[in-house]
DNA sequence: CTAGCAAGGTGACCCGGGTCACACGTTTTT
DNA sequence: AAAAACGTGTGACCCGGGTCACCTTGCTAG
């Protein structure tokens, strides 16, 4: 599949780049689309490539020595993953993996480097990123120490409420296109796509029966409810948050 | 309290350095002690200084919303932390302590980023640092999600004992100074300076309790065994390994 | 020298959430 | 249209490990 400069430059890191380079860039990379549950990135292995997500959503996940499937991240369209390999040159981490079907651009790896250690800008974005991994990582570590589960999942779910309504204050003129979450006269708050219930259970550390218990309580409680498969409504956010704090038992 | 250069050039990150940058960095730096508990960095501060490991021991620790004690990563002589702030100028993302008195140095972060950005061979090893941050952090998330807590204490044990033996078996010749383990005639191996039973509880989300009754079981075991206080003799590494690796119960 | 604290050690209790075994509606595949 | 796969929902059981309460043994600091 032929892969034009205009496609590369859809992703906001890429953008600013000159024609030249986007032109050079594209000549060099490929496109390959994936069907759900395919392996993107393969622990292990030196990926010499970085993925640029075009549509669809991908999964960072790791397993235990025990087979355990454990969630680490999203990738949403107009994001990248597996840049590690640019600074260090190490076998991918982590599996990703395609949670729904999936189209995306391989990079080379070490053209990009070329093109990272020449430009500042791009580094920086680089930087920021991997830097915004590890504060990620550092806080959903937190999340895992906390006693009581319920808690944990509104943590989570308020993280997925916020850094949307963040994306909707902000503007949502970046990255995560596609994905915002509307804000309701009544103060409620939409979440679109919201992960199923295994998906969130694999990243608290918990049963996946365990986290539907959790959201029938919150829909009894009329703090969210269903609408269709992709979309959830948060009708209190309040009350999430408070829960999510610990001001507020479940 | 004075810096010079030749204090600055003991950190293998630094050393390659010319003298001229080497002065003027030490000319912005200070040093600083701390006694045990102290807190070297805050969470949630722009900290804007890189911190440099001269003597003692440091761990990089998270709370959650409910005051609960998170250990991420430990820091030994030679190395450093804190460098997430020159890649996004963010705030400090966890708290640094002491676990020991200890003698630090901190550089200024903006000198150290233009520093980074004129020296590519120390762009590079703090990527490459950056990166295996993340890394070590999806190891460690791994762990959690261990059902078995014996298997848990066992993984971590083992990180400890191979980093060494790596050290060991690669000569010993980069940073973590002073922190090898010895290859015993036996096929036993020591780990100097053990973590308490404490730190490797909030590391690996369980009790102090349970750790101390693993230690109990392996110690009746004859896997590991206790030295005084700062050494922890593993008499069947393969024992442990197993268990580690899931091919054994404890 | 002794008080005080940190680290390690141990037993009893008890409950939260994992596991298993289903059931049901929807979507996708054949 | 039937079959399979997936996401969700629910009850019963049960046990691992958290918690609490306490003890002992070193340090080290005054």
């Amino acid at each position: 599949m032929v892969i034009t400069p205009e496609l590369l430059s859809a992703f906001p890191i890429l953008r600013p780049l000159p024609a030249a380079v986007l032109a050079h860039l594209a000549n060099q990379s490929t496109l390959k689309k994936f069907s759900r549950r395919g392996i993107v990135l393969n622990a292990g292995k030196v990926e010499d490539k970085v993925c640029f997500l075009f549509e669809g959503r991908l999964q960072g996940v790791d397993f235990t020595v025990d087979g355990r499937e454990v969630g680490l991240y999203f990738v949403e369209p107009g994001g990248f993953c597996g840049e590690l390999v640019l600074f260090d040159n190490e076998p991918q981490s982590e599996f990703v993996i395609a949670l729904t079907s999936a189209v995306v651009v391989f990079v080379p790896a070490n053209e990009l480097r070329e093109v990272m250690l020449k430009t500042p800008r791009v580094m920086n974005v680089l930087g920021t990123k991997l830097a915004g991994r590890v504060r990620q990582m550092t806080f959903q570590r937190s999340l895992l120490s906390l006693p009581n589960i319920g808690q944990r999942v509104c943590c989570q779910l308020w993280l997925l409420v916020s850094e949307k309504a963040k994306i909707r204050v902000r503007g949502g003129e970046t990255s995560q296109a596609g994905r915002k979450n509307i804000h309701e006269p009544d103060g409620s708050v939409e979440i679109a796509n919201p992960p199923t219930h295994m998906e969130i259970a694999i990243m608290l550390n918990v049963s996946r029966e365990t986290v539907t218990r959790i959201f029938q309580t919150l829909q009894n409680r009329q703090i969210v409810k269903r609408d269709g498969s992709t979309k959830l409504i948060v009708n209190n956010p309040q009350a999430l948050q408070h829960i999510a704090q610990g001001a507020d038992e479940l």
